[in-house]
DNA sequence: TTTTAGCACTCAAGGTTGTTGAGTGCTAAC
DNA sequence: GTTAGCACTCAACAACCTTGAGTGCTAAAA
């Protein structure tokens, strides 16, 4: 609400960090008593309560009921990350973990982002997803095929961007390699590089013409073409670490976690949120409490990254957690995370001696 | 834990089938008044109560504290779903929903998989799961490769289940057509239909000799084949609708639920069991609290059939709820889609048209 | 002017107690 | 074999009290 809190003095942004450090980890409301125990504030209750009365009307403290200790507020929060917090410092137990993911060497962004995931929710004990947006380009530049057996080939199909995906499509002719190659051709002269809506009907009758025979692989084939460059809200969403959230109080209530857990499985309103981001954005960015544009999120944090490879956005990793969050741990994770893969793409396509040159 | 249950007379089966269905309905204990409601019983609450007790001592019933209704046990589940229960007839809504999934016309079982998944939850309001097993076969028959750069090629593997894999391999070397499918041959005469552990590393000395130049990429290739061989447990899970679990009160509990949740994320587990059971059983199987080995889903019941094409299973659809379950309608869900995906991967390798000649 | 001690006040959390009502088992009559 | 009647049990709930952490305010000390 208010400004970026420079009328702050040192004082109040000593107790305010004290109270967010305090409440992430006890998770209960903290009171003035309970500040004079740490060192560094060597004030009595009634001062350190004055202050938090003033903390309270600038809107960084919130009393959950008369008379219980302060609680940090979203804007409370969103000052802490921007001013207050310290760096986390990864211990070696962690770096370690890190540096595991990337010794895998892992090529399919997919497989990488699976493991990231994965890697995220065990190192931060919460739950992280790893986001592919749809490919933005619209159009396929490169199509190859691989006859797998006799009613069955798979497509391969390579976009602007690097991104590859595979179908396989049945016929109930039977296929030869030669069909195939021209199929292959045929495919990349005429519909490479256009998008959805230039893919028009005579230029598919154009192709069955040229064609001849097996007019039915071509239409199967168009049709998975134009399923593919058209889907949705494309993109894909994994998760992991899910059970984590069960751990945290703010979760306890069913119906709100139930809520949660429905927009994580739908995917779609994610994927949309965190397209929607700032795309010009390189660092982490946090989302806190209603921040999240969905209803369901408002009391949750995002806190994620997007990874970028020769420039495009390829995919984000994040975390999800109650508001209550462990903000430092958490972004420096993600962000060394999202950094780390992003090197890793950067490097796997030209040069993979960036890595350890010993695996295992 | 009993025999079959044939030493009940009628009015007994009469009054368990009631109290099943009605504490499946209404999620409490029922007492002996409020069967009395039911017409089919025309009896006092008294000698409901006797015919309660006695039930009680066979072992089909249980009572969670003196004088408090009774709840099905274990076996009295079992017993109900071997014996008492009749088949849900689906509505026409439903049907129409599955009918969605077979014009759907995926070919790709993983795809498919997950479209089923979505729709047994959704049918269903439990959590669903679709399983694809590890490959058994343990070689791979056939190696494709598919130049996607110039430095990264794409690795297609089948089994000998049809199984298709695909791996993407970066190299930083240059790579041509020409030495792509040199190297393609190379695999494919000795890799081919070998074990793990039959690729010794005399034999991949002697196609790095072969092959001469770009070492570098037959060991990245080997890795990558023996890693896919290899796979620890391989097989993959996907889940849908793990919120729905959140609506019944028996996961209201946030312990067992983080529990139970701790397990499908694991995945590990969860295909161990369906692999593990019975092989030859064709219909859908019944795994009823403590018949699940895992003690995480002792409270749980979890339904499944395979999913057979060509002889083998190549996967499994299933559902998982709380041991108070819509037995009768969960079962018949799982076994039709089931039936409808065996169907459509069958059809789809011979005889496509068996589907409607028309699609949309 | 700033800080601190003291005090009255508030209110969630947790314990105790009593009431209610659904449900049972047993017995005696039908 | 079935049923009505009755005494008994026990979870669930509500009412009540106690406790204690925490507050705001005021007046005195620094």
């Amino acid at each position: 609400m208010q400004g970026g809190g420079s009328e702050l003095n040192e004082r109040k942004k000593l107790i305010l960090k004290a109270i967010i450090e305090a409440h992430v980890k006890e998770g209960e409301p903290v009171g003035s008593k309970y500040l004079t125990q740490n060192k560094q504030i060597a004030l009595s209750s009634a001062t350190i309560r004055n202050e938090m009365a003033e903390l309270e009307s600038l809107g960084y403290l919130e009393q959950p009921y008369t008379s219980a200790g302060r609680v940090p507020s979203e804007s409370g929060y969103r000052f802490y990350v921007n001013s207050l917090m310290q760096k986390y410092r990864m211990s070696q137990n962690e770096l370690a973990r890190m540096n595991a993911l990337a010794k895998s060497r892992l090529a399919e962004i997919d497989r990488l982002l699976e493991s990231a995931t994965r890697l995220a929710a065990g190192l931060t004990n919460y739950t992280s997803i790893a986001i592919k947006p749809k490919q933005s380009t619209g159009v396929i530049t490169k199509f190859k095929t691989v006859l797998l057996d006799k009613h069955l080939f798979m497509l391969v199909m390579i976009d602007g961007t690097g991104n590859i995906k595979t179908r396989q499509i049945t016929s109930d002719e039977e296929i030869s390699e030669e069909t195939l190659s021209r199929l292959e051709e045929e495919l990349n002269l005429k519909i490479a590089n256009k998008r959805v809506d230039e893919i028009t009907v005579s230029l598919v009758m154009e192709i069955e013409r040229n064609f001849g025979a097996g007019e039915g692989i071509v239409s199967s084939v168009i049709k998975t073409v134009c399923e593919t460059l058209g889907e949705p809200e494309g993109g894909d969403l994994k998760m992991a670490g899910v059970n984590h959230l069960l751990e945290y109080p703010e979760f306890s209530d069913a119906r709100e976690f139930k809520e949660l857990l429905g927009v994580l499985e739908e995917k779609r309103d994610i994927l949309k949120l965190v397209s929607d981001s700032d795309l010009d954005e390189d660092g982490p960015q946090v989302l806190i409490g209603s921040e999240n544009v969905l209803e369901e999120m408002k009391n949750s944090t995002m806190v994620f990254q997007k990874i970028k490879s020769g420039g495009k956005v390829v995919g984000a990793i994040g975390i999800i957690g109650p508001r209550r969050m462990d903000y430092s741990k958490v972004i420096s994770t993600v962000e060394y995370i999202a950094q780390n893969i992003s090197l890793m793409l950067n490097s796997s396509l030209s040069l993979p001696e960036a890595f350890g040159e010993d695996e295992n």
